[in-house]
DNA sequence: GTAGAGATGTTATAAAATAACATCATGAGC
DNA sequence: GCTCATGATGTTATTTTATAACATCTCTAC
């Protein structure tokens, strides 16, 4: 499942090197407050997925990970590491893409919403409240207890269309 | 994967036989209608999936099927066939649970929104027009044109509450 | 009846995820 | 500082999910 797309455009105009550093910088920062440990793997695997806003697979990041080190490492010290940040709601999984994505505020809510552009690959993470409550009140209706609603809109993003009118 | 639930509850009381019957006879009808062919063998997949209100996953089908059949079947064959089942509509997969369920009402809209619970492994098809324009409306706000919505919300449903209380 | 499109069969392989067990590192308590 | 327990990582093998490439069959339209 090679999801090759041309080039990112959703976020394309923004400084991407702050974007991650900043990302970092939270992450850091929230693991320190509740006494998890960010440990220099998970670290460099939190990195890798937020090398772009496009949803990474685990085996691509496995590549990034043993490219830099020259050595091969096991798929499962990936999705350990992946465990682990999505436990930490650094990351989400993009279910239908089995693909990985940094969480745009980590702390927060996570409701989990994404608009998944089928032109260049980018997901954009929303928090919508009126998709919340829609949720929430159409399972009360039907006796059903949320615990985790997950939002995943295929589509076309701006950009990408304006490139193909 | 395998997500071994006790007892299905959610549709417990129905008359499932009936179910199945029903959807088998409506998707004669939608095939005829658009000259689609839905083979025997396409036909008895969408049966199996029919088999309970549970996701099944494709090798599960499989199993199935080459049991019923004495011989073995190619994966293949059992892709196939629920890739035309879902092209239809007669047919949704779950995205987080890589599996594939029957379509509620086919031929009609398709927002594609289940209640999936964690307990008994049911999942209900709803068509909730405020999520559905909860989710248009924040697409359009940000420019994004939707193409296909994915909702699944993970939880428990009202039996299994009362049953875990 | 025949051609052609679409459906199925067959074999092999890719992609995604986990299991079981060994070893290593870190931090709390002494 | 040392030790031990816990949690993190390494290693090897395997399972689960999905697709590729190509051959053969079977309807349907003509």
């Amino acid at each position: 499942m090679s999801t090759d797309h041309p080039t990112p455009t959703l976020h394309a105009r923004h400084d991407h090197a702050h974007c991650v550093a900043d990302a970092l910088t939270r992450a850091d920062a929230l693991c320190a407050q509740r006494g998890a440990r960010l440990t220099t793997l998970r670290r460099r695997v939190l990195e890798l997925v937020w090398s772009s806003h496009r949803p990474r697979g685990a085996y691509a990041i496995l590549e990034d990970l043993s490219q830099q080190d020259g050595k091969s490492t096991a798929p499962l010290t990936v999705y350990r590491a992946l465990e682990f940040l999505v436990e930490q709601g650094l990351v989400h999984r993009i279910e239908s893409l089995n693909a990985y994505v940094g969480c745009a505020s980590p702390g927060a809510s996570h409701s989990g919403q994404f608009l998944v552009c089928e032109g260049c690959g980018d997901a954009a993470e929303i928090d919508d409240s009126s998709i919340r409550t829609a949720i929430e009140s159409a399972a009360i209706a039907r006796g059903f207890r949320v615990q985790r609603p997950t939002v995943e809109v295929r589509g076309v993003c701006k950009d990408c269309q304006e490139k193909h009118p």
